[in-house]
DNA sequence: TGGCAGATTTTA
DNA sequence: AAAATCTGCCAA
């Protein structure tokens, strides 16, 4: 239905500022299509990583082999594996070179639920995508996905005129580094968020 | 319901 | 040793 109107984001929606970016990709669809099938969910929280004055931000020690996809242009896949056990996506934003990005930190599972609950062994919606490591685990996004450039690849975002009215401000979780700044949005009521 | 340990890679 | 996490187990 509203799928049919699904357009792509272009190259020029990651190259807003971060914070943009940030908010705009709130009620925004991720798409993994795979071998086993597609799978999607409705963004419904993210946190922004910046440049400047934010030492949470991995590329602000500089470029490793983790974290080198950071530093390229803005719309390219950023993922890592945390605490040695899962994985986060990010949407690399702002002035290649820097290493701004997104964190996609939940999203609200719109289709492909048998591959979802297949891999995330439960039959529990909400289990399936609300965290970071979850919706990685539901998608199948890995190591494999680092790098890949967003809008023209198996991992897409997309546009499919659903809008979001309320957007709620928060500090980011799990960071005890600049723990205080605001950089942290989710849609307001949203029961897929990780946390309120 | 809330707190904590465990899993395990990357980096400092 | 701590990290942009999640789960299961334990005690109240």
């Amino acid at each position: 239905m509203s799928e049919l109107f699904s357009e792509k984001l272009p190259k020029s929606f990651f190259q807003q500022p971060t914070l943009d970016v940030a908010r705009g990709l709130l009620g925004k669809v991720l798409t993994h299509k795979t071998a086993e099938g597609s799978a999607a969910g409705r963004i419904v929280e993210v946190e922004a990583y910046l440049y400047c004055n934010d030492p949470a931000c991995h590329a602000s020690r500089g470029k490793t082999a983790r974290n080198a996809a950071m530093f390229g242009p803005a719309g390219t896949a950023y993922v890592y594996l945390i605490y040695g056990m899962y994985y986060c996506f990010n949407v690399v934003t702002g002035v290649e070179g820097e290493g701004e990005a997104v964190l996609v930190r939940a999203l609200e599972p719109l289709s492909g639920f048998d591959l979802m609950t297949t891999r995330r062994v439960t039959d529990d919606v909400r289990q399936l995508a609300s965290g970071p490591g979850k919706l990685c685990q539901a998608l199948a996004i890995n190591r494999k996905q680092d790098g890949l450039d967003l809008t023209n690849s198996p991992l897409v975002l997309a546009d499919d005129g659903y809008t979001v009215d309320n957007i709620i401000t928060a500090t980011r979780i799990g960071i005890s580094v600049a723990a205080d700044l605001p950089l942290r949005f989710y849609v307001a009521g949203n029961p897929y968020v990780s946390r309120k």
